[in-house]
DNA sequence: GTCTATACAGTGATAGAC
DNA sequence: GTCTATCACTGTATAGAC
């Protein structure tokens, strides 16, 4: 009782450490982005860190699977629409819902990806692109369902248009971009026919 | 003659240090590298750089305009072809050519405005949208030479479509996905209609 | 105009008290 | 497990010799 206890408030403070390197690192980037920042942001004395976290890659790379949780949940959510054509646009329609974060940091995932591909080699860059295979495979099976040929060359089209709308979103600072890009890609959806 | 010659060298020094600038910071991040970085690529002496740019900001800004200037050639080199239609497929053409650049780096200006979004709002950000702007202004031209409806929501599509393409091909180490995705947008560019 | 030396600030990480 | 104090390092920017 004791003992899962313990386990049990080290694991909350650990989580809020997690979530809070997630969204801070989303807003400022994962280079500029402090230990302090995050201790802060997360309400934990900043040497307290390095007892949950050795190094700022594990922080990053705890940002990063935090995205991943949080796709799974969408995706967890958006699979028990019977209709694999209403899934996609339950999607959609998730883009388009995050469209002001969107307009002001980008993609949390896609930014966070380019960043680290220009990192020193720690191998998180690698890590980065799994977690956007993630949302291709998911798209790319629903693409599958639907009876399309060249599931997963619809799969890249679809997620390409989002991190291009996003990308150009958060350049210009207008999240109207993602209004307009996002009713094209739903009439697209509709507009595929069932083989 | 003897104020014109130095005046070349001078110009010469910066010019080094702009192309320096450019090419550093898209392999490394704006963030990341250095002015000795810059220095060495450029080689120029560390401390003489202060010479000829009084902050790192100002070098950011450098890199900025001089993708514009490649941008700049670029168009200017299409716009000898007569027809929209086939300017709009060399500009994808180009793209696909750059596609191992593009699958290591990202898009220069796309990878630098997602980054300088994260920085503190010196303006530099606002910048990076414009060089995003042009290529923007052109695609909708072309499109509107071609008698298309909604020309900038075309542009939008299109300029959003490499923006993605390029952030996929370089989180995932694909450059195939530049050619996937460039051959779709030829296609796409071919069926439409002349009004 | 060119370059060297250095001041100064900020950051990741560690040692060790509690 | 928790937290404070501090070290070692890196990087921007400046002062000033040549």
């Amino acid at each position: 009782m004791k003992e899962s206890a313990r386990v049990r408030t080290a694991g909350a403070k650990r989580q809020r450490l997690m979530r809070a390197a997630a969204e801070v690192m989303h807003r400022q980037g994962a280079e500029r982005t402090t230990i302090a920042d995050i201790a802060r942001a997360a309400d934990v004395p900043v040497g307290n860190v390095y007892y949950y976290f050795k190094t700022k890659d594990e922080l990053v790379a705890a940002a990063l699977s935090e995205h991943a949780r949080q796709l799974d949940l969408l995706t967890a959510d958006l699979d028990r629409l019977p209709d694999p054509r209403e899934r996609l646009k339950g999607l959609i329609a998730a883009w388009v819902g995050q469209r002001d974060l969107a307009a002001r940091y980008g993609c949390p995932t896609g930014t966070l990806a380019v960043e680290l591909d220009k990192g020193e080699e720690g191998g998180l860059d690698v890590e980065a692109g799994k977690v956007i295979q993630l949302l291709l495979t998911w798209a790319e099976h629903q693409f599958r369902e639907l009876g399309q040929p060249d599931p997963d060359g619809l799969a890249l089209t679809l997620v390409g248009a989002y991190q291009g709308m996003s990308l150009l979103a958060n350049a210009l600072r207008d999240p109207g971009i993602m209004e307009r890009e996002g009713a094209r890609l739903l009439a697209w959806i509709d507009s595929l026919q069932v083989a």
